[in-house]
DNA sequence: TTGCGATTGTGAAGGAATTCACAATCGTAA
DNA sequence: TTACGATTGTGAATTCCTTCACAATCGCAA
């Protein structure tokens, strides 16, 4: 393939896919691997080969017939179509139970995304530690955003106040917004906003399990009922 | 409809957006609402009318023409679907940044999954109270998992022990898996294993905004490169 | 008791995502 | 220098998911 000229649609799978590619090429490289295929890829992710090659294919053609892909290579490839190689400014706001841990959660950093400050409410916890950062107070929410370049923010604050805190966000000029909170926020086009709702995967667990006690399901795409 | 007689394909993506379809419901129920069109559930979900009567009507009819929904009655009927009414005894695996913070996360409860029991390795941990609950030795897991008729497992330990604890739980007879480790687990087919990746919803965001820089790109299903 | 606006439930159509299938092409070994 | 097994990249076929479009039918008002 050429270059990525013309304009196509990247489906909101793919991207999660690439995820998973990154994520298994880290743990390859750390063992080694100089290349891979999409056969191995594809079995490790418990997807197809030709699923793989799909996706990759979009963005360009990484790979050499009869070899596979060059697995550091890739990795830094799919590092620079997710964004992620350049790094990111990131904030969390609100240091309950979620907040703090997320802080603590060295995944994060180890993809490029650095919690640069943190904000909160409670007096108790303003000015106070939290992994080497202070936490600053949510009244200078909007001032400390711009102040720290913060590009991305993380919301994990009561669900009853978490509109308010959006819009101020939003007004910082900040467009991407990953939110905790179990409701569906208003921001405006610009903005990206994506939600991480834990239950959602545990209802799931509870759905298949409840309808495998009857029509045992193997590993399948969907569920019988 | 007449009766959920024949087995008809559930996809993964409907069986979420009943998820959302219950939180929206304890919001309108909460709120007041007696009914609900599909419309107005569409609106605050942003999916569309179609999709959402499509998606109840692979279960049963639970509308009224020219009316809508009951709000209190279609909430329950949802939650029987997903299996979370009848209430589920969940064990948490590890005590760590996640684990801890899980532990104290009241929307589990909020949706019928009752943290009964946590384990973890670590001495200075075992036998002191989280929320209420005391921290089992993890040597002990198969016992107490038994003993406490666990059904669903989270697990919350770092990725270099996961697939050996996970080993033990599934010879303690459990078939629901959360995993919060970031790496593919193997589990026998009866067992249902789900994976929460929270830096994916991250990467999406990183991915948005890097390619929004050029392709000002709207709120669209998908993504132009 | 009839008529009307609103809304569901659902086959059929349309669109999107996945898988198939194979030509193209690599590394390697004789 | 050629032959071969392996594997990619990708149009075409297929499967899966979403949206359309409309008959069916409700509550309500006159």
């Amino acid at each position: 393939m050429a270059f990525n000229s013309g304009k196509k649609k990247i489906s909101e799978s793919t991207i999660h896919r690439l995820s998973l590619y990154y994520r298994v090429l880290s743990i390859l490289e750390k063992e080694n691997h100089q290349t891979v295929s999409s056969k191995e890829l594809a079995r490790r992710e418990k997807l197809t080969p030709a699923q793989v090659r799909k996706d990759l294919s979009f963005f360009g053609s990484f790979g050499t017939r009869g070899l596979g892909y060059p697995v550091s290579e890739l990795k830094r490839q799919i590092g620079d179509i997710l964004g992620i190689n350049r790094g990111w400014n990131v904030a969390m706001v609100g240091v309950g139970n979620i907040g703090s841990a997320l802080v603590g959660y060295k995944e994060f950093q180890r993809q490029g995304f650095n919690i640069k400050v943190i904000f909160d409410n409670d007096q108790r916890k303003i000015g106070s530690n939290h992994k080497g950062i202070i936490v600053s107070d949510i009244r200078n929410l909007e001032r400390d955003l711009r102040a720290n370049n913060i590009e991305i923010v993380i919301l994990a604050v009561p669900a009853t106040v978490a509109q308010y805190i959006v819009d101020d966000i939003v007004r910082a000029g900040i467009r991407g917004i990953l939110n905790f909170a179990p409701l569906n926020l208003k921001v405006p086009d610009h903005v990206f906003l994506r939600n991480e709702n834990m239950s959602m995967e545990l209802e799931y667990l509870s759905f298949a399990l409840k309808n495998s006690e009857t029509s045992k399901s193997g590993e399948g795409k969907g569920h019988k009922i």
